[in-house]
RNA sequence: GCUGGCGUAGCUCAAUGGCAGAGCAGCUGAUUUGUAAUCAGCAGGUUAUCGGUUCAAGUCCGAUCGCCAGCUCCA
């Protein structure tokens, strides 16, 4: 019989009778990995444990711990839930149903909605269905054979997918007891695999994510091989909850939204501290870098925006309203305005790049459904700058915003990824324009080096652009900072400078943010830290709390010294016992507390609480506001 | 905008279709306290809004508004 060499990841090499499959190699590697193979890699391509092995290959066993092992997992336990489904609902019909992050949903066209008690009901299925333990059995149809299967089961989703898939390819399918599935596969060789799972929510979601299409509904659950990971899961869901900026917004006190004003967020006292903290913060690092500020109207003729391209491809954003009986738009960008004075008056090539800053508060009509605290909201401010620049300046400008970008998010030592957004559907400008834009942006992006993702055709209207996407405390992905390179508004306004050559020529332009919008920013910093600032973003950094009324002179002096060197204090000496005062300033996450007592009036001294930790003993107000200071400095 | 869920005191949450409640916060008083909750009293509500069913609605039905999850869209 022949035999095949197989190399496994240690490097070692073995011969098998050909026709091994992986999962009997994993039970003679041992009854462990056995226990934990899921699907196997052999040379690139991932499959499942029964497929045979027919020529030398690599082989390595996937187990849950790798991203593929889980995705497989999923992708069987969404099975599993089709099942369930079409064994309580054989009316439903079938869309897609993938694993993602953390998880797997299912899409089904039901005529009646699922409800909670549906879930529950279903989850129970899932169970039997699990108890039962079916092998996952692949199956190769040719297209007519498996339009014929689908047709017959009623499943029009399924028909119009495989109808969609390219011609001459192999078809797969995978069955399970009754059940099957349209399904490239690889799956775990049970469903008796599946030992804890749990369905999460129900949701609308467009067939094929178009909103032209019927809606389905959509099941989300998770899964995991242990129960004890599964409850892992859930509690650690529970906690990114309690990080929840609109949660913490309430909590700390630092902005609202009512409900006289959907999306259009109220900052309160301590969330201004916060803001300007930011400002200032910004205002500063871009000085250094060669940025002029200025500040554009919210209102404009409606004209100008005809002339942007705003009217043709943005008008549903738009707020309008009228002035003298002629029509002005409320701003959604601030690029128009800044054009308007770039063009008033004549540059020289000498002046470019030309980089000027916009703090600029713009409204968006933003769809309902998609506000969410400060992430989302009607109203923003953006960090905006429109660098005007010669055409030989542009890689460098945009290497330039990348550095900026970066040295902001490192300071709050955010991760963040970068999606390269390419031209839309409904852009302006000729492909030609775009490509050349696009190609700019790129090769700013290998040149520092850079991994991102394409995101085909969700760039601006009036250009691509990259973004830089940061994560909340759910995982949930928001764009922020984005570089957006645009040779068409320049062309729109007629904005020209002097060459060299005496003659008018071209400018190129970048639009770009940093923070993105300063509302998002600060929900995302406020999920990063779960409320707990760094000293330097604290709204407050020091409270002074005393044991009793005769302390309260000696605090207020202290106080003093502390605001004279401008900290953020506050004061607590209401006539309450310390520890009260203590979980109080704990639950404001206060960095530091100062506990005044006979002690420390005696000394000169202070008693320092560092937030969440214990008391860290006496200190000379001097030392105290050093060691602040440092703090502060140092962005800690 | 779409699908589903939810909306009770400032906050967190109770209340079979049968008298709207608790804890915290607030106010008043007592207490003068040493590192995550001192005690007592008082006050706090058109149960999101509007309409309907019912002898009776926080609870059932309809509409509107808002919020939450997801979809679509986006900083």
């Amino acid at each position: 019989m022949a035999q095949v060499k197989v190399t496994l990841v240690d490097g070692s090499e073995k011969w098998y009778p050909a026709g091994i499959n992986p999962g009997e190699i994993a039970s003679e590697i041992g009854p462990g990995l056995s226990r934990s193979a899921l699907i196997a890699k052999v040379n690139d391509t991932y499959i499942d444990l029964n497929r045979p092995i027919t020529e030398d290959a690599r082989l390595e066993i996937v187990t849950f711990e790798s991203k593929e092992g889980k995705s497989a997992f999923r992708h069987t336990a969404a099975h599993i839930l089709a099942q369930a489904v079409k064994r309580l609902y054989p009316s439903a019909r079938l869309g897609i149903g993938p694993s993602i992050e953390d998880g797997f949903y299912y899409d089904f066209d039901v005529e009646t909605p699922f409800s909670t008690e549906d879930l529950e009901r279903i989850e129970k299925e899932m169970r039997k269905i699990v108890k039962e333990n079916y092998p996952l059995e692949r199956i190769e149809v040719d297209r007519e054979e498996a339009v014929r299967l689908f047709s017959k089961m009623g499943e029009a989703y399924k028909v119009e997918l495989i109808r969609d898939l390219p011609q001459g390819e192999k078809i797969t399918c995978y069955r399970q007891g009754e059940f099957i599935d349209l399904c490239t596969g690889p799956h775990v060789p049970s469903t008796g695999k599946i030992k804890a799972f749990k369905l999460l929510s129900v949701a609308g979601a467009y067939w094929r994510g178009d909103e032209k299409n019927p809606m389905l509904q959509r099941i989300y659950g998770t899964a995991f091989p242990k129960k004890t990971a599964l409850d892992e899961y859930l509690q650690k869901l529970e906690e990114a909850r309690k990080r929840d900026h609109r949660k913490l917004g309430k909590q700390l006190d630092l902005f609202s939204i009512q409900e006289e004003g959907p999306g259009f967020p109220f900052f309160h006292p301590k969330g201004m501290v916060l803001r300007n903290i930011l400002e200032d913060f910004w205002r500063k690092e871009h000085r250094k870098r060669g940025y002029q500020e200025i500040k554009t109207p919210i209102i404009l003729h409606e004209k100008l925006w005809r002339q942007s391209g705003h009217w043709d491809h943005y008008k549903e954003n738009m707020y309008f309203t009228n002035i003298d009986n002629e029509s002005y738009a409320i701003k959604p960008m601030n690029c128009p305005g800044s054009m308007l004075l770039y063009r008033r008056k004549i540059h020289s090539y000498r002046d470019l790049p030309l980089r000027v800053a916009e703090l600029g508060l713009v409204h968006r009509h933003e769809l309902s459904g998609t506000l969410h605290g400060l992430m989302r909201v009607r109203c923003f401010t953006q960090d905006d700058a429109h660098i005007f620049m010669l055409p030989s300046q542009v890689e460098d400008e945009i290497v330039r915003v990348i550095d900026l970008v970066d040295h902001f998010y490192r300071a709050f030592g955010f991760d963040y990824h970068v999606e390269l957004s390419t031209r839309p559907e409904k852009a302006m400008g000729s492909v030609e324009i775009w490509d050349r834009a696009t190609a700019a942006l790129k090769e700013a992006l290998e040149r520092k080096g850079m991994e991102y993702k394409v995101n085909e055709g969700d760039g601006a209207f009036y250009g691509p652009k990259i973004d830089f996407h940061l994560e909340d405390a759910l995982g949930r992905t928001w764009q922020c900072a984005t570089i957006q390179l645009d040779f068409l508004m320049p062309e729109r306004f007629d904005l020209t400078y002097i060459g060299p050559d005496g003659g008018r020529h071209r400018p190129v332009m970048i639009h770009r943010v940093v923070f993105g919008a300063i509302e998002r920013f600060i929900a995302i910093l406020t999920e990063h830290y779960a409320g707990a600032f760094p000293v330097w973003l604290s709204p407050v950094q020091v409270k002074i709390l005393t044991i009793a009324d005769r302390h309260r002179p000696y605090a207020e002096e202290i106080k003093g010294r502390l605001e004279e060197r401008e900290l953020r204090v506050e004061e607590d000496y209401r006539d309450e016992k310390i520890g009260y005062k203590v979980r109080q300033a704990e639950l404001e996450k206060v960095p530091y507390m100062l506990v005044i007592g006979d002690h420390e009036v005696e000394n000169g001294s202070v008693a320092v609480r560092e937030r969440g930790q214990k008391d860290r003993g006496l200190m000379s107000i001097d030392e105290f506001m050093s060691l602040v200071e440092a703090e502060v400095e140092s962005k800690g």
